[in-house]
DNA sequence: GATAATTTCATACTTTAGTATGAGTGTTTT
DNA sequence: AAAACACTCATACTAAAGTATGAAATTATC
C-alpha cells in the first residue's frame, strides 16, 4: 500500500513538472507542439500499461497464490499438506510413502485424515476441493 | 488479426485528428495547454491500459483454453474425453456411470483407454498429464 | 455395402485406495 | 508433570480402481 501512494505521489509530481516544462518550452519556442504531445502521450501510455499490469497481477495473484490460512482453518497439519500435494500430483500411496520416507500405512492414515478434513469421499474428489481452497498450486 | 489492424488504423487516425485540433486550439487561444495535455494523457492513458488488457486476455486464454488438437493428436474419442473431464472433477466410476447412463464396466473400459493414450497409471496422474497437456479446464 | 472405429457391456481377476482400530513415540501447551 | 497434539506404524478389513478378454451394437468412413 504505500509502494501505490509513493507511486501515486511521484507520478504526480512528474504531470506538474511536465505541465511547467511543456508551457516554458511553447513560450521560448524552442519545441515544436507535436514534439511534446508525442512524449506526453507515450509516457502516460506507458504508465496506463505499468498500472494496468500491477492490478491485473494482484488478481492473478489472488488465483494462484497459496491460501495458508485456508489450511490452518480446515486443520491441516504439517504432514497432511506434504500428503495431500503429492496426491495432487497423482503419486500413489506407495510412491509418496517411498517419497517422504515412511510406510505405506502411514501415508493411507496421512490420507484418511485430509479426506476427513476436506470432507471428500477420493483423492480425486480431495484434489478438486483443494484447488476450489486454493491451497494447493495449479 | 484484422480488429487489430482496424484498431490501430484509427488510432493513427486519432492522433493526426488530435495533433490538428491542438495546434488549433493552441493558435486560437481558446483553450489552455493545460486543458489539452491533460485530455491526451487521459486518452493514452485509457489506450494504454486497453491494450495491455488484450495482451494479458490472450496470455491468460492460451492458459485456460482447451488445447483441442492436443486431444486429436492423443487420439482420445469423444467419450472417453468425457470421462476424464468427470475424473478431473472427483467423481468415482459408479458417479460417472450415473451421470452419462451407462454401466460401471463402461466406465471402466474408458477410464483404462484413457490411461493408456495419456501414459497414466492411475486417474489422479491422469488429472495431472491432462492439466499439462491444457486439455481440461483448470 | 463393407470396413474401421466407437460405444456399449460382462465376467473374472489383481491391485490400489480407503476405513477402523489400536498403539508407540516424540512435541508442545497448559 | 499431564493433557493434547502430531507423526509413526501395523493389522485386518471393505470398497473402489484398474486390467484383460471377448463380444455385440452403433456409427463413421471409404
Amino acid at each position: 500500500m504505500r509502494k501505490t501512494i509513493f507511486i501515486f505521489g511521484a507520478l504526480v509530481v512528474a504531470l506538474l513538472i511536465l505541465f511547467k516544462l511543456s508551457a516554458y518550452s511553447l513560450v521560448s519556442g524552442n519545441t515544436s507542439i507535436e514534439f511534446i504531445i508525442s512524449g506526453i502521450a507515450i509516457i502516460f501510455f506507458i504508465i496506463g500499461v505499468i498500472i494496468n499490469k500491477r492490478v491485473l497481477h494482484k488478481h492473478k495473484s489472488i488465483t494462484k497464490e497459496i491460501d495458508h490460512e485456508k489450511i490452518k482453518s480446515i486443520g491441516l497439519s504439517k504432514r497432511e499438506y506434504e500428503v495431500l500435494c503429492e496426491i495432487a500430483l497423482g503419486l500413489s500411496n506407495k510412491e509418496i510413502a517411498k517419497k517422504l520416507f515412511v510406510s505405506e500405512s502411514t501415508i493411507k492414515t496421512h490420507v484418511s485424515n485430509v479426506l476427513v478434513k476436506l470432507d471428500a469421499k477420493r483423492r480425486t474428489q480431495a484434489i478438486q476441493i483443494a484447488k476450489e481452497f486454493q491451497i494447493i498450486p495449479l
